[in-house]
RNA sequence: GGCCCCAUCGUCUAGUUAGGUCCAGGACAUCGGAUUUUCAUUCCGGUAACAGGGGUUCAAAUCCCCUUGGGGUCACCA
């Protein structure tokens, strides 16, 4: 398996071949093995930005029947690795990414943790150190920075200083013997340069002369970022990293050291990171208060805090955001909206297509099409394409995320109670398109409520049924037709309240919206009749009652 | 500051590789209208952009140069 992987790459890394995947050797069409991966650091929580660039590293891999890798980046953790590492894997498990080598299902290729991969570093580091490319350094960390500060002061371009390159075997002998800390650092051939075909950047070129030795282990023997990343993605045959463009500058480095190692470089595609809405910073979660100012983020904002207090979710805290991804599964967003989303972050098929699902990207997904310029997370898109998803959703799925929602709000019960699931499933039908993420299910609260819990809009309570005298004497008419009529659902109710209206030369807006307000506490809803037959005629009753008495104490 | 990247409606973007079919297309948002018992949906319609300046060319959003603006990154972090 790994020899026919390496014979497949020889054909396009000799750059002959960019761009596609399907290469010509000896005359045989082989389709090569495109391998991608995505490397996060076990922070606690998955950064929506980051996201976006595993569903392109993931969507580049499916799309070429290729493989795609989950790596942990653990090299500096210390803290509790399933409380770090969870809300990450929870989250491609939620939106459906799967890995073919990661957290429980090791590769060929070693296991997917930094931190058990040390001895492949440790071997690396022997290699370069032998072979030359990389020195070990005495220099103490307090010089070197004088030295960079120097350089700076003097508008001069700071390069190490490598003194510690003149030193005999024998001398470098005596200092370890002696415990002399050093790092060892990458000596960068200042005569070269680094030139990248980027996929979504073109050609991008560097300058060695003005880059300084970087470290690549510390003086403890553990390896640094850059040099873990390269020895990992050449072990695991990496064919394309794709990833965010804040890693460019670490491109260079690391293409130096694929160099030194003698690895095949792989290709490069830096996608434009996510940034703020309306803006071109980075997103961060450390900014959200400033989002919250922000218009452009307001719906979500809103829509948000509505669902999240009813969860008893601290909306205000900065432990759940609009940053991570979990946020978006606590409020009743479904897989499909949030990916649509975030694949047209920076992407586009053509300049029509804008709905698509996960089987759709995968068929039209590639780099080429990868925007340069960095794209703001657009809150209002996000909820278009999540309500466009969530109305394709089949009724029963949409019950059991509603079932969900209000059992966690405690406004039911037993969700496998049939008469709880059916009385459920009507609601959802009447709520209809106004349904957009699960947790807007709390906006028909009013048929989960105590009738003598029922919040009621005291502005429009007051606009509608206090301020206009008449109303009262006929509610009480309504209610006594109520409760004299036999069927007691929509299309009867209908009738009689279109008679009714009739009898009394009345318009629908005279007393349609002052009964909905006394049923139901909201100025505006789904279909009146639908909601009467619903609530039934006994809390239909009970809330005229209700709200007959506050009329009559003038509330 | 050095290095690197980027620049089309309010936002996400198409168009830039091969200059003309673009007085710039789509979507979201917004505004107006129709439908509806209200709201939502749906359907019609409107407003709205090539950062600026120089070139090259018969012709430039597209090519070149400069300016301006925005951003990323400069660790014994990842």
């Amino acid at each position: 398996m790994t020899s026919r992987c390496r014979s497949v790459m020889a054909c396009w890394c000799g750059q002959v071949v960019r761009s596609t995947v399907v290469c010509e050797l000896a005359e045989q069409e082989v389709v090569m093995s495109v391998r991608t991966r995505f490397a996060p650091s076990p922070t606690g929580y998955m950064h929506i930005g980051g996201m976006r660039t595993a569903l392109f590293n993931w969507l580049w891999a499916r799309r070429n029947r290729g493989t795609f890798i989950l790596r942990i980046d653990d090299t500096d953790q210390q803290r509790n690795m399933d409380e770090a590492l969870g809300p990450i894997l929870q989250a491609f498990r939620w939106l459906g990414l799967d890995w073919d080598e990661g957290p429980d299902r090791p590769g060929p290729n070693g296991p997917c943790f930094q931190s058990q991969r040390r001895h492949l570093y440790d071997a690396a580091l022997q290699r370069l150190l032998t072979s030359g490319h990389a020195y070990r350094d005495f220099e103490s960390p307090a010089e070197t920075q004088r030295q960079r500060e120097a350089a700076e002061q003097q508008k001069l371009v700071y390069v190490s200083s490598r003194t510690s390159l003149h030193l005999s075997a024998d001398e470098i002998q005596q200092k370890l013997a002696a415990g002399e800390p050093c790092v060892i650092r990458l000596r960068v051939p200042r005569e070269d340069r680094v030139v990248i075909d980027d996929h979504v950047r073109g050609r991008v070129e560097w300058d060695c002369s003005l880059m300084p030795d970087p470290v690549i282990a510390r003086s403890d023997g553990s390896p640094l970022y850059n040099f873990a990343t390269v020895v990992d993605d050449a072990a695991m045959d990496i064919t394309h990293v794709i990833r965010a463009e804040e890693h460019l500058s670490n491109t260079p480095i690391q293409v130096l050291l694929h160099r030194a190692l003698g690895n095949n470089t792989p290709e490069w595609a830096h996608i434009p990171y996510v940034a703020a809405p309306g803006s071109k910073e980075k997103i961060s979660k450390r900014k959200i208060a400033q989002y919250r100012k922000n218009p452009q983020f307001q719906k979500l904002f809103e829509l948000g805090d509505a669902v999240l207090s009813r969860l008893g979710v601290d909306a205000s805290s900065d432990a759940l955001s609009p940053v991570m991804v979990a946020y978006y599964q606590q409020v009743g967003f479904i897989p499909a909206g949030v990916l649509n989303a975030l694949v047209r972050i920076g992407w586009s098929y053509d300049d029509q297509t804008e709905i698509l699902s996960l089987s759709e990207m995968i068929s039209k997904f590639s780099l080429e099409r990868v925007i340069r310029s960095p794209a703001g997370l657009d809150p209002d898109k996000l909820i278009s394409f999540q309500s466009h998803w969530m109305h394709q959703l089949p009724a029963e799925q949409k019950l059991e995320g509603c079932l969900q929602w209000l059992q966690r709000a405690g406004l039911i019960g037993n969700v496998t109670d049939s008469a709880v699931r059916a009385y459920v499933a009507s609601v959802v039908d009447l709520a209809g398109d106004r349904l957009r993420v699960y947790g807007d299910i709390f906006n028909v609260d009013e048929f989960f409520v105590a009738d003598d819990a029922l919040q009621m809009d005291q502005k429009n309570f007051e606009k509608r049924v206090l301020k206009v005298p008449a109303v009262a004497d006929l509610l009480r008419q309504v209610q006594q037709q109520f409760r004299d009529t036999v069927d007691f659902t929509s299309g009867p109710l209908h009738d009689l309240l279109q008679n009714f209206l009739q009898q009394h030369s009345l318009k629908p807006g005279d007393l349609f919206p002052a009964l909905r307000l006394c049923i139901s506490g909201r100025a505006q809803g789904a279909d009146l009749f639908r909601t009467l037959e619903l609530l039934g005629r006994e809390r239909v009753d009970n809330r005229l009652t209700r709200a007959l008495s506050h009329i009559a104490a003038g509330s």
